[in-house]
DNA sequence: ATTATTTTTTAGGTTAGTCTAAATTTAATA
DNA sequence: TATTAAATTTAGACTAACCTAAAAAATAAT
């Protein structure tokens, strides 16, 4: 069984390795777990040996199959408690990640299938990304992140990649939830800025803000 | 601030002391918290350096003001969640206590806040323990042991001392759930067993179980 | 009141997770 | 290709929470 501590390292590797499909180095996750690259070495060893994932020395980690379930188990309680922190008790939508990130390592199976019943079974979590079931499959939702958008063309906003506080609190200004229909309605090829439309409302928005939005077509 | 252990072994001396009203010894925090006195004993040096709780060497220890509204909290973090498990998501009354010791530990006042409202500021726990409120103050209900009434005698069934599985699973059985009147229709003096009404069923309990079942007259 | 027993504390050691500083390996550059 | 730079690993040390075994203090018994 995984303590907290590498419960926290294995869904960051599982992130960093895009649901397991490139390895992880040593540096990136010791930037992605504010620690150093002699703590990761470490712990990454202690991984290595509980065979979630597998390392070979200097060329990083891949996320073994035992630990992409592992993985998968723990982001699908994380996104039912941020489900059920907006849903049920009225968090906003930049408020739920620190608490849900604590939450996720509660251990009882009895106490997440219940609180998925509690909730109708959701699908997405409220930043819109896809819920495991309790086998650890995911409904697997085409994305593109808006920036690769034509102008003219239009799509539903499902998830935003950053979970920067800033940039919630400001897609939330301009309108811009998991749901929400986006038509980009002009676009600048020098600096790959636009112009969207989200409900009657237009806005005009930088790359580092569109690739940053993910949405399905 | 104190740690997830830390908050463990005030809230049990917090328990064994009554309330902070007598004090506690190390071996008998050593028997409650599963560990050994050498453990206790450092743990309460570590405790008194952070001035939660005071310590005379060889003389056992008592809770601060500063500890009984740390003790508190918890206390109110650990019913509120047990309140929602089985209103919110069904859970029985004996399943509760497993997971609530670990929710109780989540940082967040926001969250417990937000918690008490959508459960609509409730006074007293699924076991008839009272809630203490945000700033640590207890509605007191003046309550004694079953164990205690004479026959003929009746009350209304508050709380539930020891959180014994098996015990709890037999309570539940014959009837005995918080907020259930109990009348005492027969008493054997020589073994302080009794007999008890629940409802229209009459059961035999012996002391051993008469004992940790209170009631408010 | 001295001895025996129980309780508590001290001393020293272990594991998990972290750190800094030094050593090693890989990658980049001249 | 030899050298420099960057990334990674090893070595040794720290803290929190635990342990066992031995020492010390308090309590009980003769």
């Amino acid at each position: 069984m995984l303590s907290l501590t590498e419960e926290n390292y294995l869904k960051a590797i599982y992130h960093l390795s895009e649901g397991g499909t490139k390895s992880v180095l040593t540096n990136e996750l010791a930037e992605a777990m504010s620690t150093k690259a002699a703590s990761v070495t470490d712990m990454i060893k202690k991984l290595s040996l509980k065979d979630v994932i597998s390392y070979e020395k200097y060329y990083g980690v891949n996320v073994t199959a035992t630990g992409k379930t592992e993985a998968l188990s723990v982001i699908r309680k994380h996104r039912l408690w941020e489900t059920f922190l907006v849903q049920k008790l009225g968090f906003t939508w930049d408020e739920v990640h620190e608490v849900a990130e604590q939450l996720e390592h509660i251990r009882s199976i009895h106490l997440i299938d219940k609180l998925d019943e509690f909730l109708g079974f959701p699908k997405v979590d409220p930043h819109g990304d896809p819920i495991p079931d309790g086998k650890g499959k995911i409904k697997a939702q085409p994305q593109v992140s808006l920036d690769q958008l034509k102008e003219g063309y239009q799509g539903t906003i499902t998830a935003v990649k950053d979970s920067d506080s800033n940039l919630l609190k400001y897609l939330d200004k301009i309108g811009a939830k998991p749901g929400k229909k986006i038509k980009v309605t002009g676009k600048e090829e020098y600096d790959e800025s636009m112009e969207i439309q989200i409900d009657e409302k237009k806005v005009f928005i930088s790359k580092d803000v569109s690739k940053n939005i993910l949405v399905t077509q």
